[in-house]
DNA sequence: TGTACATCAGTGAACGCGCGTTCACTGATGTAC
DNA sequence: TGTACATCAGTGAACGCGCGTTCACTGATGTAC
């Protein structure tokens, strides 16, 4: 009927674990990680609901491979806004510039596409898969990694002490997340749009004068 | 039959409303806001399920009203933190020391008791209805109110330009819900306590010199 | 090149579950006379 | 002080819902001979 997958004319589906990630990614965006409901998915893909368990084995399994999606489509957009800053001859403002764009970049896809976010980021993971992936098959740079190139770029320009480097990541990590969240479905839920980017430039400033 | 409430002896329970949000309180303790089951919380209290619509609208509001108790559970124990911090001669460093057991305790409170923390905060309500509660039978000052009189006492003391202190609230509460938040559904959830410690602070740390 | 066959991705039907919510009710309480 | 009565917090039974998951199955595919 509808979904996301080409219409089916053969018994077989072609693909069918790709288009359960990608009707559970529409799924996240709209409505979080709880929206990612295995019967609903395989209704969208045109498919009776134990099909899904050729492929994964529950429904976690299914969630699971959703989140690391989302993670990717973040990661993606990260990478864009970490790209779009040009070199100047400046190694310190170059660097705060990069950090201040991933951290901006970060909350704004908070702020533009809750769900899929939850899905990427409250979706409990190994502290491992979660940031280590320079995996074989991985697209590009993860926002971890981003933000760690940016750090070491402090360092190296003398602008953040070396003792300092080590955990950074988190550090900054944690305050975006923190406004993100706060705004997503904590008690600045209702925070309107301007006020939001103020907050925004500001957290983002803080973090990176304060790390 | 179990339950908190006292054994029922007469038709009518004595206050259900009660037992029921402090019924609320244990399941989200155990288990967060979703563990806020109507259905179980009635039984808990040894009552029938429509029971509770006597005194709530739906699951809804005594899902908020379990909420506005944790809320106060969190601000009873910071604080007891803030309270806890002495008055040196140093208006600047007792400030940043009032500033500092805010943040470590919220985030202790958020390790401690993550069901609590979730239902506390991770259920959206009004702005308004978060943050200005100075209301009638409130029971002491909300943890917005006391970042409030340290960031104030900040400015007063001169280590910080009255014209950052407008909105910073936001920043400090962003920096110690993030990593809170990573910590209890995101991707640092199995960290060890004693490298959360140390994250802990140093989040706490740059929040206090980044504001 | 043609046929037999194993593989395994899909089907169809059913399961038990616990949920929130609605209905018409009952009986203890406390107030008015 | 004693009785009639209105109130309304509780009961008991039932509803429809959609979920995840399991079962025995079927039939298209591609491989071996």
């Amino acid at each position: 009927m509808s979904g996301l997958g080409s219409m089916r004319t053969t018994y077989r589906h072609g693909d069918l674990r790709a288009t359960l990630v990608a009707v559970g990614i529409e799924l996240a965006r709209q409505g979080g990680p709880d929206a990612v409901v295995l019967r609903e998915a395989t209704r969208q893909a045109g498919v009776a609901p134990n099909a899904a368990y050729r492929h994964f084995a529950d429904r976690a399994a299914l969630l699971a491979a959703v989140s690391d999606e989302a993670q990717a489509i973040v990661a993606d957009r990260i990478e864009i806004a970490f790209d779009a800053i040009p070199d100047t001859g400046d190694a310190t403002a170059d660097a705060r510039a990069r950090l201040t764009a991933i951290g901006r970049a970060y909350i704004d896809f908070a702020c533009t596409d809750p769900g899929l976010f939850r899905a990427a980021f409250t979706v409990p993971r190994d502290l491992a898969t979660a940031l280590e992936p320079p995996k074989a098959g991985a697209r590009g740079r993860t926002p971890f990694e981003l933000l760690g190139v940016s750090l070491d770029a402090l360092v190296e320009a003398g602008a953040l002490p070396a003792e300092r480097r080590p955990g950074a990541e988190f550090l900054a990590w944690s305050a975006v997340h923190g406004l993100a969240m706060l705004h997503l479905e904590g008690p600045l839920a209702h925070l309107g749009s301007p006020m939001l980017e103020g907050v925004r430039d500001r957290v983002v400033e803080m973090a990176v004068r304060g790390i």
